[in-house]
DNA sequence: CTTTCTAGTATACAGCCGTTTACATCAGTC
DNA sequence: GACTGATGTAAACGGCTGTATACTAGAAAG
């Protein structure tokens, strides 16, 4: 949280610290719960300085949280194992830790009116782009929309509400269950002949 | 938004009128981003009476959001068809109305400290055990709350951050989709015989 | 008409919010 | 050693927040 290192006035690495200690608030707390008096204090700094280093607390939060969106690292691996990585991934449950997590960020400030046009224009501009882009194929943006949301509404699910049926439940069964949902949107289209029972005959499968 | 309609020192119905505004309200901004004196100018009231009938903020919210969230109308199809149904009906465009939608109140306000554990409790104790009730089979909670997840992350992505591609794309290619994850949710877990894990039979390896 | 109960209002309270202005203090340079 | 610019602090501003108290107005009952 609070970093001990507080080298005798030194503007960039006091500016790292109050981003860093932001980015941990604006995780805990969404944007519109946590003050900038409560970031200040943790980051053992007066208030007026996060204002003069970011403006105001809307582009603070750009900094902190917006700009960090990403989503290259989801697209590192193999198309073909996507859905069994990604599901394994998300299904880690080391997340109390301090490790700063923008997709948590995200799920906890796009409801405020102050800056969920800023996040939702990440979205729009960067996330969805970059993921279809990867995919590629026929209606990519649609689906990389749609991974997208499978991956935020998982972890809204799991980390804000704590739901326990995601969290101790059985993990083996989320992550099979999970990774088909995630693999069947990387590879595309359901054909038309399995739409309505996938489950009795045979699974739906390409 | 405002009903015209204020007989004259009914206190029925004035609640009725402010737990109507505030749902709207809720549904708009959150929890956090809303005042009670908006709230009660909406109801054409003073700030008093909200106190004065429903106790504090969080006790309206309770009543207004939280009791009013079920997933009843989810679970009265046919479970055969409940992916396409419900894909067909997340994806109808007709949600810039006036009506009151808990969902969406969920998703705006569940960031918020002061509220987000109480959605936390009604999903835990309510929603998902109901789903899981009436989905059955193994590991039907966890099941439960994977639809949840999807239902709640598409509706973010497409309501809350009003994301294009699930708004304006492809909508037949959307509701395949969709319609098949959550068919998958409903029928259960992947067979493990065959190609339940996707990309194991697929050439490409890592 | 008067009493009585309730619906509704007016107003103040204490505290927090983001932001701003004015001032202090340190590091480095001539 | 004094100057100077950058770094940080103290304090206040105006406005908003949820909440509590004291009051008014209407309607029904005696």
């Amino acid at each position: 949280m609070t970093q001990p290192s507080k080298p005798t006035r030194n503007a960039a690495s006091t500016r790292e610290r109050i981003l860093s200690v932001a980015q941990h608030h604006f995780k805990v707390n969404g944007y519109d719960a946590c003050g900038l008096r409560d970031i200040a204090a943790d980051a053992g700094v007066n208030v007026a300085l996060i204002n003069r280093y970011f403006g105001s607390k809307v582009e603070l939060f750009q900094k902190a949280v917006v700009d960090a969106l990403q989503v290259d690292d989801l697209l590192s691996g193999n198309k073909d194992t996507f859905g069994q990585d990604i599901a394994s991934r998300m299904t880690w449950n080391d997340f109390d830790d301090d490790d700063f997590d923008p997709l948590l960020a995200f799920v906890k400030s796009l409801g405020s009116p102050a800056v969920g046009p800023l996040l939702s224009a990440r979205l729009t501009d960067h996330l969805v782009p970059a993921m279809a882009r990867w995919i590629g194929g026929k209606a990519a943006k649609e689906r990389a929309a749609l991974i997208l949301s499978t991956l935020l509404g998982f972890d809204m699910l799991r980390r804000m509400a704590k739901l326990d049926s995601l969290q101790n439940g059985n993990r083996k069964a989320i992550v099979a269950l999970a990774a088909r949902t995630l693999q069947g949107y990387v590879d595309g289209m359901p054909e038309q002949g399995d739409r309505s029972r996938p489950a009795k005959s045979r699974p739906a499968k390409r």
